[in-house]
DNA sequence: CTTCTGCAGAAGAGCGTGTTACGACACGC
C-alpha cells in the first residue's frame, strides 16, 4: 500500500490504484461487498491491461466496457480521472477516512469490520497508536477483541515493523523444492506439490502453498511443522497448517485423499479470481465447485461429506473438461485483460523448446566461468549453441572490456570454438544503451560480432519519453539483435524505465530485433504484462538466462513463467529456432 | 459494480480455522 503512485507505475497502474483505494476506502464503510468485489476486479484489469486505457476513454469507450469484468461504472471512472485528474467520491472518502486508517487493513488478523470498531469506537487512525491501545488495554476492552485477538494483532505489527512484504519468485521457489523434498521422502506422502501464486509463476510471491495427498494427514501436518526453519506456527489444523519461516516467508500446508487431488490443486493454484469465475460458470451449469470437486447441486450443503458422487475431480483436466472449458495453463489463470474464460488457451512456450542460450559472461567481464568452462557447461544442457556476451567498456563496474580487450576477447572465443565441437558459440557483446540510446562501441567493431544484445544499464530513472527514445534507437541500429533486460528495473528493487513498449516492439518486429525477458528472478525484464504488448506489436521475443555462473542457466525456468504468463508461443520465440534457423536470425538483411 | 435473464431486477464461490462467546462471525485463501 506504502508503494501506490510510486515512480514508475504506468498510466494504467495509476488508474489501478485508485480504484483499489476507493475499495479499500469503501469497504472500512460497510458498503456491499459485491461492489467492493467489482471494484477490485476493475483496478486488476485496468493493471494488467496492454491497452492505452486513458488515451481509449474519450472515443473508443466501447471497447473498454467489452473487457471482462469492466462495466459502464468503471468507464465513467476512468473518464472522470481522465478528464480532471481526479475521482470525486474516492476524495470526498478519502476526507472523511484519516489516511492511517486503510494501511491498517494489511495487519494480519485484521479484517475492514474490527478496522471499523477500532477507528469508530475508540478513535484508532493509525499504527502507532493501534500499537500504544493494544498495550494500554484499550483494545481488549471492545466487543469482539479478546486476549488472544490482541496479542495476534500486536504479534502481526511487529512483524510487519520487520518491513517484509512480497518475495522475489527464487525465495518462494527454494522454500518449496526444500520442503517438498521432505515430504515426498516420507511413506505417508502420496503426492506433494506446489500450487499458488509459485505455480502460475509470478514474479513475487505472498507466501507459499503446498498440497499433499495422503491417508494420514495428521502425520503430514506434524512432520511439517517441525521443520526446523520455522519461526512460528500460524494455524495448525488436522488437515491444514500454516506457519512462518525465519526469513518472513509464510508457507501453507493442506492435506487431502487423492481422489480430491485435481480439485484441490485447481483450488489452491488460482488466481482467487480465477476460482470465482470456474465456480460461477458451475454454478450457472447447475453444478457446484469447491476444493473436493464438481459435484451436481442439489440444493443442499457440503456435497463432499453426504457421499454424493463428483462429476469430476481426481485431476484438473477433468475438471475444465465437466466445465466444457479448454485445459487453462496455471501460468494464464490470472483474469486479465481480453482473456475471457473459455477463449482457447494458445500453445505456450515451455522448457523444452528452449535450445540456445544467447546472453551470457565470462571471467572477461564480470562472469565467474572461462570462456571454455561455459561453453561446456551450455552443451551439458543440450544446447546448440551458446553466445557469449561480455559487458561493453562504459560499464566499468562490471570489468567492462575496451575495444582492444574486446577483439583479443573474440580471438580468444575462436579459438576455444575451434577446440570443441558439438556447440555452436557464437562472439558477442552486451553492449550499454548509452543514456541517449548510442551504443557503447563504434560500427565497425560491432559489425564483427556474431550477436549484439543492447542493454541498459544506467540512467534508468528517465522519464517515458526519453526512455522510448533512446530505446528506439538502440532497436534501430543495424548491429542489434536483442534487446537485453529493456526496463532496467529490478523485482522489489527499482522500477527501471517505462518506455512505450508497444512503440519499441513495433519497431523491432520490423526490424527483426528480439526484446529480452531476462530470466534472472531478480529481473523478470520484460515482465509478463510486457510480453503480451510486445507480441501484439510484433516482435519476436528471447529468453535468457544473463549467465554469471553455472547455476544462472537454472533461471530459466522464471524466464519460461514470465514467457508463459505473457502467452509466448514457441514460434514467436528467437532461443526456440534450431541451429540453422538461428543462423538465418542472424543473417537477416541489415537496413 | 457487473452480469445475466429477460429488459428491471436479482444474484453474486465456498471452505477450514480461530476467536469469542458457547451459535455466530471474522478472516484468509
Amino acid at each position: 500500500m506504502a508503494t501506490r503512485y510510486a515512480a514508475g507505475m504506468s498510466a494504467n497502474e495509476q488508474i489501478g490504484a485508485r480504484f483499489e483505494r476507493l475499495a479499500d476506502l469503501l469497504e472500512i464503510t460497510g458498503a456491499n461487498p459485491f461492489r467492493i468485489n467489482a471494484l477490485r476486479r476493475s483496478a486488476r484489469a485496468i493493471d494488467a491491461s496492454p491497452l492505452d486505457l486513458a488515451g481509449m476513454i474519450l472515443h473508443d469507450r466501447a471497447s473498454i466496457i467489452a473487457l471482462a469484468g469492466m462495466g459502464e461504472g468503471t468507464a465513467n471512472r476512468i473518464e472522470e480521472i481522465v478528464r480532471t485528474g481526479t475521482m470525486a467520491d474516492l476524495d470526498t472518502l478519502s476526507k472523511q477516512i484519516p489516511a492511517g486508517v486503510p494501511p491498517l487493513l494489511d495487519v494480519p488478523g485484521l479484517g475492514p469490520k474490527k478496522v471499523r470498531v477500532l477507528w469508530q469506537t475508540a478513535g484508532i487512525e493509525d499504527a502507532a497508536t493501534l500499537k500504544a491501545k493494544l498495550l494500554d488495554g484499550t483494545v481488549g476492552a471492545l466487543p469482539g477483541f479478546g486476549a488472544k485477538t490482541v496479542a495476534n494483532i500486536l504479534e502481526s505489527l511487529a512483524f510487519m515493523e520487520r518491513g517484509i512484504g512480497r518475495f522475489c519468485a527464487d525465495v518462494g521457489w527454494n522454500a518449496a523444492q526444500r520442503f517438498l523434498a521432505l515430504l515426498r521422502g516420507a511413506k505417508e506422502v502420496e503426492r506433494a506439490e506446489f500450487a499458488g501464486s509459485l505455480r502460475r509463476g509470478r514474479d513475487t510471491v505472498g507466501d507459499i502453498d503446498l498440497l499433499v495427498s495422503s491417508s494420514h494427514p495428521e502425520q503430514v501436518c506434524e512432520l511439517f511443522c517441525a521443520d526446523r526453519e520455522i519461526e512460528k506456527v500460524l494455524v495448525r489444523g488436522d488437515t491444514k497448517c500454516s506457519v512462518r519461516l525465519k526469513n518472513g516467508l509464510q508457507v501453507d500446508l493442506r492435506v487431502l485423499t487423492g481422489d480430491h487431488f485435481g480439485a484441490a490443486y485447481l483450488y489452491f493454484t488460482g488466481s482467487k479470481e480465477h476460482n470465482v469465475l470456474l465456480r460461477e460458470r458451475a454454478q450457472r451449469r447447475g453444478m457446484t465447485l469447491n476444493e473436493y470437486g464438481l459435484y451436481p447441486d442439489d440444493g443442499e450443503g457440503a456435497p463432499q461429506t453426504r457421499g454424493v458422487q463428483a462429476i469430476a475431480s481426481a485431476t484438473e483436466e477433468s475438471i475444465y473438461a465437466a466445465l466444457e472449458l479448454p485445459f487453462i495453463p496455471a501460468h494464464l489463470r490470472e483474469e486479465i485483460g481480453a482473456d475471457p474464460l473459455g477463449a482457447p488457451a494458445p500453445t505456450l512456450i515451455s522448457m523444452d523448446s528452449i535450445r540456445c542460450e544467447l546472453h551470457a559472461h565470462t571471467t572477461a567481464s564480470d562472469g565467474e566461468l572461462s570462456i571454455e568452462d561455459l561453453v561446456l557447461a551450455a552443451k551439458a544442457r543440450g544446447f546448440h549453441t551458446i553466445a557469449i556476451t561480455d559487458h561493453s567498456r562504459s560499464s566499468g563496474q562490471a570489468n567492462g572490456l575496451s575495444i582492444e580487450r574486446l577483439r583479443e576477447h573474440i580471438a580468444a572465443i575462436r579459438e576455444v570454438s575451434s577446440m570443441i565441437s558439438g556447440i555452436r558459440i557464437l562472439a558477442g557483446s552486451e553492449v550499454d544503451i548509452l543514456a541517449d540510446g548510442s551504443l557503447d562501441y563504434p560500427d565497425d567493431l560491432l559489425s564483427e560480432l556474431d550477436i549484439v544484445v543492447a542493454s541498459p544499464h544506467t540512467a534508468l530513472r528517465q522519464d517515458p519519453e526519453t526512455a522510448t527514445k533512446r530505446l528506439l534507437r538502440a532497436v534501430e541500429h543495424p548491429a542489434v539483435d536483442i534487446l537485453g533486460h529493456p526496463t532496467g528495473r529490478m523485482v522489489r528493487g527499482r522500477p527501471g524505465m517505462d518506455p512505450d513498449i508497444a512503440a519499441i516492439a513495433q519497431c523491432a518486429g520490423r526490424r527483426g530485433v528480439a526484446l529480452e525477458i531476462n530470466a534472472h528472478p531478480s529481473r523478470l525484464d520484460l515482465r509478463d504484462t510486457h510480453v503480451r504488448i510486445a507480441l501484439a506489436a510484433g516482435a519476436m521475443i528471447a529468453i535468457n538466462c544473463d549467465v554469471h555462473s553455472e547455476e544462472h542457466f537454472d533461471n530459466l525456468h522464471f524466464g519460461v513463467a514470465t514467457a508463459r504468463r505473457g502467452a509466448l508461443t514457441t514460434d514467436r520465440c528467437v532461443n526456440a529456432l534450431d541451429a540453422d534457423a538461428l543462423s538465418g536470425w542472424l543473417a537477416r538483411p541489415r537496413g
